[in-house]
DNA sequence: TTCTCCATGTTACAGAATAACAAGTCAACC
DNA sequence: GGTTGACTTGTTATTCTGTAACATGGAGAA
């Protein structure tokens, strides 16, 4: 097994949230005591309110909340914050969604594949070593060399296709 | 060789782009008169456009070439074409860049991967059968079906990282 | 203390996308 | 030939997403 295992599984059944979302938050701040950068309140708040749950959050949502608890009502408010939390690894964006989800393994593989599940929502982070290497080679074929790439999945995860049945 | 092969390097090196926009043209008239569908004055247009060059070309800026030349002027105009031609296999949305560009091989694989020049801007189509598979096994590992899957790559073509060096 | 960097907040705008409705076109059918 | 019905095109108006530019404020270094 040549790369950390991922729990995709673990994200879409029934969990102990509260350690699962505690946990990222204080990989990610040991994460950033690591670079020195600083988890301010508003960024600190933002990656809370994005590990509330395993979906991902438009920005104006996210802003919504923020406006709500007392930081500014402006969208770069958001905008900045998420920015931040994905600069630093801690946060991703989905192109599909144009929207944002917190990072469950901070300090892992940094370019996994999403997982998104069409029924609940929510989103898991595939380990995309494999994918990687497949696209890289279909592509340096074509004398294509891959920088960095989306791979964004829709589907069924394991919950819902059981409850559909 | 079990599928269709894709020319990549032919998109991004010079070509007799005149013979290979008017072929996928031919290629989409005839597959919509199978499929009994209408390639209406916009339509046609909207594809003409978009196959002018290899590039993707966002909504907006395909409105101002249609409006230009006297068709209407309200973003509808363009999205209802382009969304016309994404559901025929003639046009695919790009997701990291908010824009559409035309298909080069309809008929052929229709959930390619993307390979988007960092520097040109140009596109190409890659067969993403072995990629995909690769995703469908790992999301497989943690009971997730895909179904279907958005897989985009940045980078840089042949001809430019010649350029460059 | 003062200077500088960074973070936060604002206003204002640009870019992307869709809902809802009005009117025209065209083939099929009586 | 006229009518019906499906589809296409066009509009207005609005929503959602994202960024540029500028002002303020705080925390640490000199």
């Amino acid at each position: 097994m040549p790369r950390p295992e991922i729990d995709i599984a673990g994200v879409f059944a029934p969990h102990d949230h509260k350690t699962c979302a505690s946990r990222a938050l204080d990989e990610a701040e040991a994460r950033l005591l690591a670079e020195g950068a600083r988890l301010t309140p508003v960024r600190r708040r933002t990656l809370e309110i994005l590990l509330e749950s395993h979906r991902a959050l438009g920005a104006y949502d996210v802003l919504d909340r923020l406006a709500a608890e007392g930081f500014g009502r402006q969208p770069p408010v958001a905008y900045r914050a998420l920015e931040f939390l994905v600069q630093h690894g801690l946060a991703h964006r989905l192109q599909r969604l144009n929207a944002f989800t917190a990072c469950l393994h901070p300090g892992s593989d940094h370019n996994p594949a999403f997982l998104i599940c069409r029924s609940c929502d929510k989103i898991a982070e595939a380990n995309a070593g494999e994918v990687r290497e497949a696209l890289a080679d279909v592509a340096g074929h074509g004398g294509f060399r891959v920088e960095r790439a989306t791979i964004e999945a829709l589907g069924l995860c394991n919950a819902c296709a059981e409850a559909e049945a």
